[in-house]
DNA sequence: CCTTCGAGTTCTTTTTAGGAACTTGAAATA
DNA sequence: TATTTCAAGTTCCTAAAAAGAACTCGAAGG
């Protein structure tokens, strides 16, 4: 099976790595958070071939993460800019850096900072419960299945179950 | 360039992604934390080969996210399991999980929901600040370079900085 | 008019992935 | 005890994707 076929799983983790999963993919909306935004400027900033750029820079835009627009004065001319559904993908970023930071540094060598714009100050990104507020880490939380997935697929079978989720989810009970 | 040469400069971000950033382990690892533990299983609801599936375990053992031990009756058996830093790595999974769930999905059809474990209650996970407690979106964080790594990089040009870190840091002034 | 530049295409070679069969050392079974 | 099964890989061969470099094409600049 081909890891792209993964992509239509009815797993969100799944679907968004068939989307963003890819590294040259992740490494380009790095550089859009990080303003980078003309053809040239990817391709010399990361170094790949023109070709692989131009191929993820459209599958981008064409799953609306990445905008493509003309620059004001030079018509013949794009940009690369985030949209609202791109920019939705920073909290991904900011646990790959911050998981770099932490497991892959000295805490004094660490290259990367965080600053709050609004509050002011230096902070971590945490990963918190939007109920009590706590940090989430580990296994503290369930990713369950919604109940109505639940009960679309409580009657299949284990290799169904497979076939469809990539995975068992611990929710659903199914006769070996 | 190679994608893999990316993990190699001074970015957390990049050194994450040489590690876990790519399509197979990331579902790997998506298992993982789903509790599959065995080769045949992974290899049975990821249809990746056995081949790619080996060399991925190989290396996430390798870097210490994935700790591989021997079956307590059946020592010739073996489990995957996450070490401390292979949990560390949840956020990132969070992350992608909420973004597919809110993004790709009406809501009335999202796969996912999440219960925190501690405080019982249905939630989504916020990316917050640690100091004020703000949810984080879009570009309302500067990740920006800690102070020793400025200083030691703030001579360099702007061809140097590139090579070093994959992107220009805003926060370094490069003399074009 | 000639050259440069931005944004790609096209082409060839190398690397990686997919698919399927083979190995090896227990453990279960007859 | 011999024979099959099973888990956890290897090996090998083919197919797909990435690397590297050169080429295109339409504006803009001099």
């Amino acid at each position: 099976m081909k890891q792209s076929e993964h992509a239509e799983k009815l797993c969100p983790i799944a679907q968004t790595l068939g989307i963003v999963g890819d590294s040259w993919t992740l490494l380009i909306l790095r550089n859009c958070f990080m303003r980078t935004r003309r053809f040239d400027d990817f391709q010399q900033e990361l170094g790949l071939t023109r070709h692989v750029l131009a191929e993820r820079l459209k599958k981008l835009v064409a799953e609306d993460i990445l905008v493509k627009v003309p620059q004001k004065d030079h018509a013949s001319r794009f940009e690369y800019r985030l949209s609202p559904k791109g920019k939705g993908l920073s909290p991904i970023f900011m646990a790959l850096s911050n998981w770099g930071n932490e497991w892959l540094f000295e805490e004094s060598e660490q290259p990367n900072a965080y600053r709050h714009k609004s509050c002011g100050k230096d902070m971590k990104p945490k990963m918190c419960c939007s109920e009590c507020g706590e940090e989430l880490i580990g296994q503290d939380i369930q990713m369950h299945l919604t109940q109505h997935t639940i009960e679309q697929n409580e009657t299949l079978s284990e290799q169904q179950v497979i076939e469809k989720f990539g995975f068992i989810p611990p929710e659903l009970e199914i006769s070996k």
